[in-house]
DNA sequence: TTCTGCACCGACTTTTTT
DNA sequence: AAAAAAGTCGGTGCAGAA
């Protein structure tokens, strides 16, 4: 069974790490999952992995399980103050927040809802971000808030019109629809073939953003980029070239690798769904299919998040994932390590 | 039953860093 | 230039409300 490529972080740069100083033979060997934790989220002693630590799908580790547990640079990201709040416009130079220690932030980092949390919120609840203070009474959900900060100033009198005890736009969206029947976005114009496609556009224009990482604090519109974003801390790359053993935390990087360095086009047809791969992101081992991967979480992670969900999903009368269970999906949720990039739903 | 929000996922693209 | 990371969108399925 393929290994998850894990990489072991070396003392670098503060706040930042340095994969490439670790040979790409030795990335898979040790696993560090989380190697920037700031001290402030830090258990005393040893007693706590970093994983017991986050809030995030990283679940508890069974005592057996001997990983080399990472500790905590003095000066990461987290463990350091914060660069001062952020520009008004919700997003804050890279360099800046460099200069600010805060290398991990990247120059298209939108803050959450225009102050990053100086520390990472233990647990954060992901669903309680408090609203922009200029709009709080319009923008009761996120989710709800289509034009909300668009420039222009009219937009505050159609959001208002997005009610949260329907639901259902009353008139905004359905009067966003452009001549060709398409739902047409006030801000960029853009248009969309479905009402909620253009409802989650929507949020690109949103400075707030709902999933936090507890890393960093960084804010996503999705789940699925939150955790995406997490495997960056976590240091999992699933995807290993076979021909040189590097490996990567997408997949497109790792076709374009492929191509570039070893000239290897993969045949896919566009679009094209490749194989599914299960990662485990306790130890960071890789599955063929899902049942696979269960066999090795109960055998060496019985603890695990993904397990647990699976259990309370279950206690809780079947059903498979969706809203509910998924209300709660912070990434340190059961849900969340359920549905990594490389893992979770069997269902696609 | 329909609509909607939400979670989830894969894929493609873009930007930034090394 | 390559890699890393993030932005975005198409699509699917579930749950809850109307």
């Amino acid at each position: 069974m393929p290994r998850t490529f894990l990489v072991k972080k070396s003392n670098v740069s503060p706040g930042k790490r340095n994969w490439s100083e670790v040979p790409d033979h030795e990335r898979g060997d040790v696993y560090v999952p989380v190697s920037i934790f700031p001290s402030s989220v830090l258990m005393t002693g040893a007693e706590a992995s970093p994983a017991e630590m986050t809030p995030l799908c990283l679940t508890t580790r069974s005592p057996r399980e001997a990983q080399p547990r990472a500790e905590l640079p003095s000066s990461t990201v987290l463990g350091r103050p914060r660069s001062p709040a952020p520009s008004a416009g919700g997003r804050t130079d890279v360099r800046r927040r460099a200069q600010a220690g805060s290398t991990y932030v990247r120059s298209k980092m939108k803050i959450t809802t225009g102050d990053s949390p100086p520390l990472p919120p233990p647990p954060p609840p992901p669903l309680s971000l408090p609203p922009i203070p200029s709009l709080p009474s319009l923008m009761p959900h996120a989710t709800e808030m289509p034009v909300a900060l668009t420039s222009t100033p009219e937009p505050v009198e159609a959001v208002s019109m997005v009610t949260r005890s329907t639901g259902q736009s009353q008139s905004l969206l359905t009067g966003m629809k452009g001549p060709t029947g398409a739902y047409v976005c006030h801000v960029c114009q853009k248009t969309f073939s479905y009402q909620r496609m253009l409802n989650r556009h929507l949020k690109c224009h949103n400075d707030t953003k709902r999933h936090l990482c507890s890393f960093c604090g960084k804010g996503f519109n999705d789940t699925f980029d939150l955790k995406r974003h997490v495997r960056t801390h976590t240091g999992v790359r699933p995807y290993k070239c076979t021909l040189c053993d590097k490996a990567f935390t997408q997949r497109c990087s790792l076709e374009s690798h492929m191509k570039k360095i070893h000239s290897v086009t993969q045949k896919y047809a566009y679009k094209e769904r490749r194989n599914k791969l299960y990662v485990c992101e306790e130890c960071g081992l890789t599955a063929a299919t899902q049942d696979a991967l269960l066999l090795h979480l109960h055998s060496l992670h019985p603890d695990s998040a993904l397990l647990k969900g699976k259990a309370a999903r279950r206690a809780a009368g079947g059903g498979g994932g969706g809203g509910a269970e998924g209300e709660g999906s912070s990434p340190g949720s059961p849900q969340g390590a359920d549905s990594d990039d490389t893992t979770g739903s069997a269902g696609q």
